[in-house]
DNA sequence: CTTTATTTGTTATAGAATAACATATCAATA
DNA sequence: TATTGATATGTTATTCTATAACAAATAAAG
């Protein structure tokens, strides 16, 4: 499985992104505005995850308006229609890497370069569901969020 | 597998978790400090997760001192010493529920009544390290945290 | 003892997120 | 095309979370 950790065509990747979001916007008949097609675009781009006020800082040099909730409603738009994820580890948000499919997302953050992959985890969440069944708890989303090092930074340099 | 939603001596297990810490200190020959015994004490008697400044008013309270660092200065030594979990998804933190065993934990958090139980989760690790393997990233520590209804919110009343 | 390491006290600040309310724009339909 | 209800934006202020930095006190080791 392609992880993004290896080169790629980011510019098709970002522009495919963006007009994917473009469509199921259409699709479930919501606005994507400007701004929030901003943000998608700065978190496709980014290819990292980005804090709330790192976004705001881009927002102001792009001429929209950067008070701190114009980023934290655009970032709620787009986590609630799966567009990005917020990494609650690190308090910041990523493009879904995966986007207009329905998937329980996890991440691999690198705590060296700060990259973060994707990946669905339907198996890792099912055995969780194992436990959680076995004591009446019904699971409704799952965090997954691994830290540790990425293959570049493990092959690039000695720590 | 006992999670923790159900009923327990709770009177024992604060004491024996003060103690089994207690007891690791001595053995690493790190000082159980009183804020520190103090602030596990907190945690194990809450039986939830808790804010590091609902943390802080109850050691203003016994009178301790109450500034942030106070708080979190004793977090973070039960935290590096596995005697507390931050629970990422709340930025919170709870009193480990197999003090003095090695273990990977995951937490299932009640969006309800806001407990959070822990359990072990070695096997759901192995499985996101078989995909973390194979892209060549080394997993150091994994965030594992799913959010739902617990047993008890369940069946005590409809949403 | 006395030196070194660890812990605590304190001030100030940084970083992340939301409440609340006014204004504007969009979308359906009378 | 007016009207109205819903959605989105603008703005101020505030709350919550967390850490930097440095001084003072205490504990542990030689």
């Amino acid at each position: 499985m392609n992880l993004g950790f290896h080169k790629h065509d980011h510019a098709a990747c970002i522009s495919e992104g963006v007009a994917r979001a473009d469509a199921l916007c259409v699709e479930e008949g919501v606005q994507f505005t400007p701004v929030r097609k901003r943000v998608l675009e700065l978190l496709l781009q980014a290819h990292r995850a980005m804090g709330a006020y790192q976004i705001l800082d881009q927002l102001r040099e792009d001429g929209f308006k950067h008070q701190p909730p114009v980023a934290y409603r655009a970032l709620d738009f787009l986590v609630a229609r799966g567009f990005a994820h917020k990494i609650e580890k690190l308090n910041a948000f990523i493009a879904c890497a995966h986007l207009g499919l329905h998937h329980s997302p996890a991440f691999l953050i690198c705590r060296r370069c700060a990259s973060v992959a994707e990946t669905r985890v339907d198996e890792t969440r099912g055995l969780l569901s194992d436990v959680a069944n076995s004591a009446g708890f019904v699971i409704e989303k799952a965090v997954i969020e691994a830290e540790g090092i990425c293959p570049n930074c493990l092959t690039d340099q000695p720590e």
